[in-house]
DNA sequence: GTCTATATGACGATAGAC
DNA sequence: GTCTATCGTCATATAGAC
C-alpha cells in the first residue's frame, strides 16, 4: 500500500533533503573545528538524532567527506563561473588576471576548511571519488579555456604552452592561499599579509606570459598604490 | 645511594635517548599514515611498551606533535644551512635562487609529513610552542639575511623592499610544494609535475626583483633545456 | 623513576528491535 | 528510519608493583 510512484518521489525528495542537511551541518562543524575535527557524533548531536541514524544516509565517515568534497568543489566552481571575464573594455592581461585571481583566492580565504579538504587532503586514507572530483575537473578546464581565450585574443603570447601557463598560475594562487591560511588565517582578502602580494605576483606572471603590447609590459616595480587589492 | 651527579647525568642521558627514539618512531608513523594518522598507541606498539609509559616522556599527544614540529623545523633549517650560497663564481641571481629553491623544495618533497605538520597545520587545536617554532624563525631570518646579502652585492635591485621579496619568495616555494604534494605526492624533485616549474618561476621572480644587469635580464621565454632541474 | 594493569569517555561502526 | 545496545579502538589518566 502507498507504494506508488508519487510516494516514492516524496520519500526520495525527503531523503535528499536530509542528506543535504547532514552535509550543511558537517560543513559547519568543519568550518569551526577544522577538517579533521569533524565527528559523526557531533553531526548527529546538532541534528537531534542518534549517530547510527546517520549511517542510513552515509555508509561511512569517508562517504561524508566525499559529499563534502563534492559540495566544496561545486561551490568554488560556481563562484568562479559566476564571475564573467569581461574583455570588451580593453583591459590589460594584468587587470583581467588579477580579477580572476581575487575571485578564486577570495573564496578560498572565506572557506578555509573546504580549501583544506579540496587542496591539501588532510584526511588519512580519504581520496575523493570520480563523481566528487568532477567539478574540480570542470574548474581546471574552465581555467584552461580562459587562458586559451586570452591567447587567441592576443593577450597571452602565442608561443606560450598552455600547460605551463596553467601550471604556473595554479602554483601562484595556491602559494598565496597556502601561506595566507596557514600563517594568518583570520585576515581578509583585502588586508591579508599574503593576499596583498597578488598584484605584484600577477604582474610578474603577466609580464612573463603576456604578449609584448605596450600596456602589459611596463617595467617599473609595482608601487604601493599598485598593490591595492581590488574590491570588485 | 648512587645519587651523585654522574648517576643523574646517565639517567638524564638515557631519558633523552628514549625521547629521541619516541620522536623517531612517531616521525616514521607520520610518514606512513599522514600527520593525523599518528597514534600514541602505535608508537608504543612499535617500541614494545605500553601506551601509558609514553606519558612519562610526553604529557599529551600535542606535546609529541610539538617535539615533532621542533624536529622537523630543525632538520629543514640544518638542510638549508648546509647548503652554502656561493656567490664567488659570478653566478646570476637566477642561478643562485634556483639552487636555494631546489634545496628547500627538495627537502619538503622528501618529507611530506613534516612539511604538512610545519606548514599546513592539520592537527585541530595544535599550535607549536615558542621553543618548537624557534628553528622556523631562524629559517625565516636566514632567508632574509641571504636576500639582504644579495641586495648588498647588487644582484637584487636596491629599491626592493626585503619584506616583499621574502613574502613573494615564500609564496612561490610554498605554491610549488603545495601543488606537488597534494596532486602528485610520489614524484621526485627532478621529475615532479610542479617542481619542474621552478626554473620558470624563479626566472620570473629574478626578472622582477633582480638588478638590471645584462646576465639576469634575458627576455626570452625559458625553453625546454632551461627547465631542467639541477641535480646538485 | 619506570613500568604494568586498569579505567574512563569519546570515537566510528554494526546488529537488531520497533 | 530511528532507535537501543554493543563492539573495538583511541587518547588520556590513575593506582600501584618493582
Amino acid at each position: 500500500m502507498n507504494s506508488g510512484p508519487g510516494t516514492l518521489d516524496r520519500r526520495q525528495r525527503r531523503r535528499q533533503e536530509t542528506i543535504a542537511e547532514v552535509v550543511d551541518v558537517a560543513a559547519e562543524i568543519m568550518a569551526e573545528q577544522g577538517v579533521v575535527g569533524l565527528s559523526v557524533g557531533e553531526v548527529a548531536r546538532r541534528m537531534g538524532i542518534r549517530p547510527p541514524s546517520l549511517y542510513v544516509y552515509f555508509p561511512s565517515k569517508h562517504a561524508l567527506y566525499d559529499a563534502l568534497f563534492a559540495r566544496g568543489a561545486q561551490e568554488v566552481l560556481d563562484h568562479v563561473r559566476s564571475d564573467d571575464v569581461d574583455l570588451t573594455e580593453g583591459q590589460t592581461l594584468d587587470e583581467v588576471l588579477l580579477h580572476v585571481a581575487e575571485t578564486f583566492v577570495g573564496w578560498s580565504i572565506e572557506h578555509p576548511a573546504f580549501t583544506a579538504l579540496l587542496f591539501w587532503r588532510p584526511v588519512p586514507g580519504f581520496a575523493p571519488s570520480a563523481e566528487a572530483y568532477a567539478p574540480a575537473v570542470a574548474l581546471i578546464e574552465l581555467t584552461r579555456a580562459r587562458f586559451a581565450d586570452l591567447r587567441d585574443r592576443g593577450l597571452v603570447r602565442a608561443d606560450a604552452e598552455l600547460d605551463d601557463v596553467q601550471r604556473d598560475w595554479t602554483v601562484l594562487l595556491s602559494g598565496v592561499i597556502s601561506q595566507q591560511l596557514s600563517n594568518a588565517p583570520g585576515e581578509s582578502l583585502a588586508e591579508g599579509r599574503f593576499t596583498s602580494a597578488l598584484p605584484t605576483l600577477v604582474a610578474m606572471f603577466a609580464r612573463h606570459y603576456g604578449a609584448a603590447t605596450p600596456m602589459s609590459t611596463r617595467l617599473s616595480l609595482p608601487s604601493k598604490e599598485n598593490r591595492r587589492v581590488r574590491t570588485r
